[in-house]
DNA sequence: TGAGTGCTGTGATTAAATTCACTGTGTAAG
DNA sequence: CTTACACAGTGAATTTAATCACAGCACTCA
């Protein structure tokens, strides 16, 4: 028998990214009581071309319906299930400065399927307090919370100094997936995750495209 | 006659990308005062291959010298002057909650070349304060503060509602870069852009690849 | 009922990104 | 001086991603 689903899921990862924001925008549509929607309306609202948001949806086996389009409520679903956020998964947070307490305040990682079940500090003031409602956690608590807890995901946002260490500890502690805000590269063993997030090279990147902009409208004019 | 530099600059926004990592890694080891380095030692350091590392530094004309291999002061330099971080710039901040109070307490972006210049608020509680040293202007004072201080790029870090409207303020205002936090698609005219930074997303996709991990493993036991 | 419409799913095609592989060159060692 | 070596730069090949374009179907309406 199948071990796998109908069809043969090889989903790429640029796939899976663009996943996340048809399954944003199928939440407001459904919100709205949007029950079908067609391929072209969707990718205008998210601004990809309908023929690519076709051949993502095919790339696990999409079932739409050819004459009202795709079910809102059910795309949603089938989307939940291929990213596994279809049940709340937990996630642990290190650092809880300005920025891990901005995230730990933050009601939005709950409405997609993430729950910060606990936070670790280095800090003796911070340690044993509540924080957005949760306690923070003394870093030698880490592998046992992280076991307890059931947690599969860890988010960085402490300083840089001692943070491939932490990273070791969570891999052997089994966490295979890191979301990282500190700028640093971070080594994991082959079948680990590191997902960066670097804002300033965002910023970067903005601020080279309005300079290429520059660069053009100069040789334009 | 070349209008242009004197390399064709075809900079794909994928090297560009690589190329804020690539002078991160530089100015660490600028400070540990490595003066030249090889492009699979910096190709090693970065998670990429030296063909691409070559390639990259290749789409403007970078000159390595064969024998000690890229003058690391200088690439960092050049990078810079590529994205447009070379000289200091304005960046202008909507929204002073949790989020955007971590960001203006944040040091790093003045380290890469931006400076959170002026923030932006609604609430009234908040307009006037003084944040991490940068005094909370009511959102009236948008257009002209945006142009007195000379800001190019617009940081989003409100709430959904309204948002598009201070969008479009800001493109009548001149701005053409918009970095957003906010789960919420904006439209900007021709030649404007958004970047946009969905951490929840971020989570979905390392919880994909754990997933599917998952049931490789499965299906190969 | 049958022609017309407009959609999905997908093979074929094009475009883009990455890697391969080699050429020419600077360096150092003998 | 000569030889051996290792690397930067780059055309060519390969891989990957995006787009085109059409067959076939479900529904509408005359
Ligand atoms: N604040 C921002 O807007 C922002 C933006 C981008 C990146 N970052 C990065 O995120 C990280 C945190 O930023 P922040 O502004 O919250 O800094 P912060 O100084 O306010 O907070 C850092 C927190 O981490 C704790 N910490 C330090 N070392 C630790 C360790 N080894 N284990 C556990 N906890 C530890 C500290 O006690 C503190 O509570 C930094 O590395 C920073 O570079 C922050
Ligand atoms: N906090 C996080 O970790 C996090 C993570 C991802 C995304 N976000 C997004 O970032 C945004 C801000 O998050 P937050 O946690 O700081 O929320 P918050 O509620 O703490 O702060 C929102 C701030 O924006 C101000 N504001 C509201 N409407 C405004 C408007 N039209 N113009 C200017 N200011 C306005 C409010 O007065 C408040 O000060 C939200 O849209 C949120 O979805 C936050």
């Amino acid at each position: 028998m199948a071990p796998t689903d109908k069809k043969d899921q090889k989903v790429s990862l640029h796939t899976v990214e663009r996943l996340s924001v048809y399954r944003r925008k199928l939440e407001e549509l459904s919100a709205d009581e949007v029950e079908y929607i067609h391929s072209h309306q969707l990718a205008a609202l998210v601004g990809v071309t309908p023929a690519q948001l076709r051949r993502d949806l095919a790339s696990f086996g999409s079932y739409g319906n050819i004459a009202r389009g795709y079910g809102v409520k059910q795309m949603s679903r089938t989307i939940s299930q291929i990213i596994g956020t279809d049940s709340m998964q937990n996630v642990g947070l290190v650092g809880v400065g300005d920025l891990g307490r901005a995230l730990l305040s933050y009601r939005g990682f709950e409405e997609r399927g993430f729950h910060i079940a606990a936070a670790f500090d280095v800090d003796p003031d911070k340690v044993g307090r509540v924080f957005a409602g949760r306690r923070c956690y003394s870093l030698d608590k880490l592998e046992t919370a992280l076991v307890d807890l059931q947690i599969r995901i860890l988010v960085l946002a402490a300083r840089p100094e001692g943070l491939q260490e932490i990273v070791d500890r969570g891999v052997a502690a089994g966490i295979r997936s890191f979301l990282n805000f500190v700028p640093k590269t971070l080594t994991v063993p082959e079948g680990c995750f590191v997902e960066h997030i670097d804002i300033s090279a965002k910023l970067e990147k903005l601020s080279f495209l309005s300079r290429q902009q520059n660069d053009r409208t100069e040789v334009a004019e």
